[in-house]
DNA sequence: TATTCAATGTTGCAATTGCAACATTTTACA
DNA sequence: TGTAAAATGTTGCAATTGCAACATTGAATA
């Protein structure tokens, strides 16, 4: 997988730091990110440690929206953070981040050194990877039941992983909230699956037990 | 509004379509983009003309995911099209296209050229463009209630136009379609926030009545 | 202007879904 | 290892929603 700084040396990457006019700051375990942050349109990127952006509804209903390691990217436009249902919280103490002006990264005329322009390939790759992300999460969600929601998530990870199974990533919980459905209506639902004979579910591990042509 | 090739020249223009090995298709009205197009990850920018991104559903429902006019771009990662629900159709006679090879973007070496450099800033500044508009629907679509989803979209609508109403940019059948909901059932509950007092719509004006503090 | 097709408004009904509540199992960690 | 917390499994019930069907209005076009 692709990393903000892949194919950029040490040096060069103190370099196009001090280039971006980054700024770092260090967080502790628990605490928000972006509560810190004044700035109006950034991106973030984890240096070290970990984090999640969590959405809290209006119940007061958490959801891990993205766990962020180490080189991973967040920013105000991608992640939603302008949205005040969405926070960063540092999960680790010491989580080091590096904040960049996103106006700096376009602004930039150093066009001749090689460090940028990697910089900011790698950061139109990961763009690109993430639209696709959201576009499949669209995909799943605006199916009209929780079944062909189901059916469309796993459709897309039995091609992803080539094989007739799956290790789910997370929890069920997890799985209910990507679908934006309930956990229970969804258990119910994985329940008829197996019944009906479509799938079998032993721990994690999802097996898909009809042809379904998709690989 | 951003557009791919702002900040270069026509004759720039010329030299980083030939840079970048593109090649011109057209397409006559209501002929499908994609069936014509053999490889497997590209960018596609229109050239001139009209087209849309078009999703049938398995029910062979219909809807319009994007209008694309001169300037705007596609892809087959950014737009879903390797999804068999996903087609672009030509809406003009004569649409033409220009169609790139999204590794010749990526592993260009040219960085020394003033005009390649400004293509892939635009081309950041749209991706960042399209993750926004798709955490804004995702925002919407994952609000539980039919309620939910038509008070975000109008929230979201109301914050852009920073005033108490807004025009229906297209209409209520594709605006049901957007948020991912049965026609009837959103007019039902537009029915509601009319009769409750909230809103007030005439023809495709809709107007805020109450003081939310959005903006 | 007449005609056709798309968009909108409305409603009853059945199916799906969310919600609450609880038991059971698994996991995390003190 | 023991204990608390989180995750999972299950179910009844009420509320929401999708669907079908139809009438009405509006827009496009020949």
């Amino acid at each position: 997988m692709l990393k903000i700084f892949d194919n950029i040396s040490a040096p060069n990457k103190a370099k196009l730091l001090r280039l971006l006019e980054t700024h770092q700051f260090t967080f502790q375990n628990e605490t928000s990110i972006m509560s810190t942050i004044e700035s109006d349109n950034i991106i973030g990127i984890i240096s070290t440690g970990y984090a999640e952006i969590i959405r809290t509804d209006h119940n007061g209903n958490k959801s891990v929206i993205e766990q962020l390691e180490e080189e991973d990217i967040f920013g105000t436009e991608i992640s939603s953070l302008k949205n005040p249902e969405y926070d960063i919280i540092a999960k680790e103490n010491n989580t080091q981040v590096i904040i960049i002006n996103y106006n700096n990264i376009i602004n930039c005329k150093e066009n001749n050194k090689a460090f940028y322009n990697e910089f900011i390939k790698n950061l139109l790759q990961l763009f690109t990877i993430k639209i696709k992300e959201k576009n499949e999460r669209l995909n799943i969600i605006t199916k009209k039941t929780i079944r062909d929601k189901i059916l469309e998530y796993f459709s897309i990870e039995f091609k992803k992983h080539g094989s007739n199974y799956i290790y789910l990533p997370s929890t069920f919980t997890a799985l209910a909230d990507f679908l934006a459905i309930d956990r229970s209506a969804m258990t119910r639902e994985l329940k008829n699956l197996k019944d009906e004979g479509l799938i079998a579910i032993k721990g994690k591990r999802i097996t898909l037990l009809y042809n379904n042509n998709w690989f």
